[in-house]
DNA sequence: TAAATGCGAGAAAGCGCTTTCTATTTGTTT
DNA sequence: AAACAAATAGAAAGCGCTTTCTCGCATTTA
């Protein structure tokens, strides 16, 4: 590997006058540039990335913390975060932090560790105070679907109220009456605010919100079928049934059609996020779509203003849409 | 941020001896290291991993390439590498190649101009004399689901000639004697292990290989569907389909349920992967396991061993195993 | 007791860049 | 033509570590 030495060298130049035409941020003059470009490329010379990093305190790194790799809803927001920040020459360094407190604090340590200019997170337990401090420490962060009183313009976030809102507003104007409704955990912010889209919709229709119809799930599948189960045995009709992500809805519609019931016909059934399986599960689901590479190439877009002194139109806010499909039908009575 | 100097001042010791026992390679006095260890915590010191790579020219990362990051198969093996090498304090940094040439050729440009002390690749489109090349150069890598002659020790692979082989004589064990393949596309290697495998059971059974039973698709949804139309049309009875992978299948599935077939009585399908999807789709679809994060973990395991001498076990070939669910059923004449 | 040996610790060089500081050249103004 | 300002190139310091080299000391051996 030549280093820049050599490359000065050759060009017959100090390595002050190579560094300046590699970075072009201060003038050179023309012929002694071209013999710059002219050393540079006989000897296929490319700068050490350590050495700059080391020199000017940038790694042009991002640390990027999910809580899972391996389903498609973060692997939408990994692909957009990094084609995008690779674009610019910086590179990811992904961590996974599995839905747990140890297991997220340890990421983002080893993301420090490793001299990130920023992070991105889509973090599940680590609380707002630990991000603001975060922050605090001059480390710039972007955090994906979540709001923390204090950064608010490091937050991008779904409207999740509205999506709940038009998920049940769609049942409605099938004409369901009665809808039960499958949500998040209560100590996630997203899971509540789509609850209450969900009760804005009932009660903007004049219908009356009853606790009795709601189930809190984790968001795993398994808690979708646990959930329909549990929302039967408490013997209130319902024709309808929201569920605040798709894995719970996957895991309601098998449950239903092991109980027999044949779908959507005895139940209509609405998911939220409208990741890849979607419209593998049968019948196609019905969902609220939940743009989350979009998101995550604002967060991406944030860091470049932040970090790196672009210039991009940052939105901070966005909107759900639902995407109709075969799991839904008018209420038959 | 303290430095080592910092470290040392506070210590009463010079530079070289907190090296040392930050890096407990040589030995040091008890006494002195226990004050630097001392200094070390009063401090909150951390060593600077730049400055320390360009040192001992050593990164501690490993560029990873992948086709994609948003189909589960991918993520599996993503979240297998970054485990197993961040437990060794090691990190990834991810590239994605989209099944483009000029793409992954990026990728692995941007991985090297990132001093990766290896590369761990699952590579679609770059050849094999590509492949050597890198690794001539210096430059440890692992070949995850490929085989390059001449790289032996480098490559991960599963043995997709049993795989095909397992699908096929699952059908025929359930009694179906005319069965059609939608293959992947023949320019990739386990594409062709897979239908061989194919044969194979076929020949084993007596039964003779009808080309007019195969379709060549390029392992994408819709060419499931497109090849099973395409197989109909051939008019040739059939009763059951292996498909190359889950994706050909559940396009197939979908596709067979348009035509107002009903399933699996009237078309057994079997997969190829097992990945997350394959029992989200109505009915579950039986399928030939991948064990792809295995894989992936081995060569991590493999660069662990090659690059950090470390001393892991490595095997270089996997077992693909028959899942069987809902999507086949005997052949009832 | 003197010489040989080994071990642990400090000094200093070096990894490959960026950037400040200084010196030189060129251009501008009157 | 003299005086000054602006532009450009080189020298050198510094980023924070690792590692070789050297030296002093304690231990062993004849």
């Amino acid at each position: 590997m030549p280093t820049i030495y050599e490359v000065a060298e050759r060009a017959g130049v100090s390595l002050s006058t190579v560094s300046r035409v590699l970075n072009g941020k201060s003038s050179v003059n023309k012929a002694l540039k071209e013999r710059v470009d002219q050393a540079v490329k006989e000897l296929n010379y490319r700068p050490n990335s350590v050495a700059r990093s080391l020199a000017n305190s940038r790694t042009d790194s991002v640390g990027v913390l999910v809580p899972e790799l391996n389903v498609p809803f973060f692997g939408d927001l990994m692909q957009a975060v990094e084609s995008t920040l690779r674009a610019q020459d910086k590179h990811v360094i992904i961590t996974v932090g599995r839905n747990c407190l140890e297991t997220e604090k340890d990421a983002v340590d080893f993301l420090i560790s490793r001299n990130c200019d920023a992070l991105i997170m889509h973090a599940e337990a680590l609380p707002d105070d630990y991000l603001l401090d975060l922050n605090q420490n001059k480390l710039p962060i972007a955090l994906v679907n979540r709001k923390v009183d204090g950064l608010p313009s490091a937050c991008i976030t779904l409207d999740n109220e509205k999506g709940g809102y038009l998920a049940t507003r769609h049942l409605l104007e099938l004409g369901h009456k009665n809808i039960a409704y499958i949500s998040g955990p209560a100590y996630k912010a997203d899971a509540c605010l789509r609850l209450k889209g969900h009760e804005r919709a009932l009660i903007e229709a004049g219908l009356s919100v009853n606790p009795q119809l709601v189930f809190n799930g984790n968001y795993s599948e398994e808690d979708g079928k646990i959930g329909l189960l549990e929302l039967m045995a408490r013997d209130l009709p319902f024709s309808a049934l929201v569920c605040a992500n798709d894995w719970m809805a996957s895991g309601a519609i098998s449950c239903a059609r092991d109980l027999g019931m044949s779908l959507p016909q005895d139940l209509s059934i609405v998911g939220f996020d409208d990741v890849v399986f979607a419209h593998h599960v049968f019948p196609r689901l019905t969902t609220v779509s939940n743009p989350v590479a979009d998101m995550a190439e604002m967060s991406a877009k944030y860091i470049l203003n932040k970090v790196y002194g672009q210039d991009h139109n940052v939105q901070h806010c966005f909107e759900p849409s639902l995407v109709v499909r075969e799991s839904t039908v008018n209420f038959e009575n």
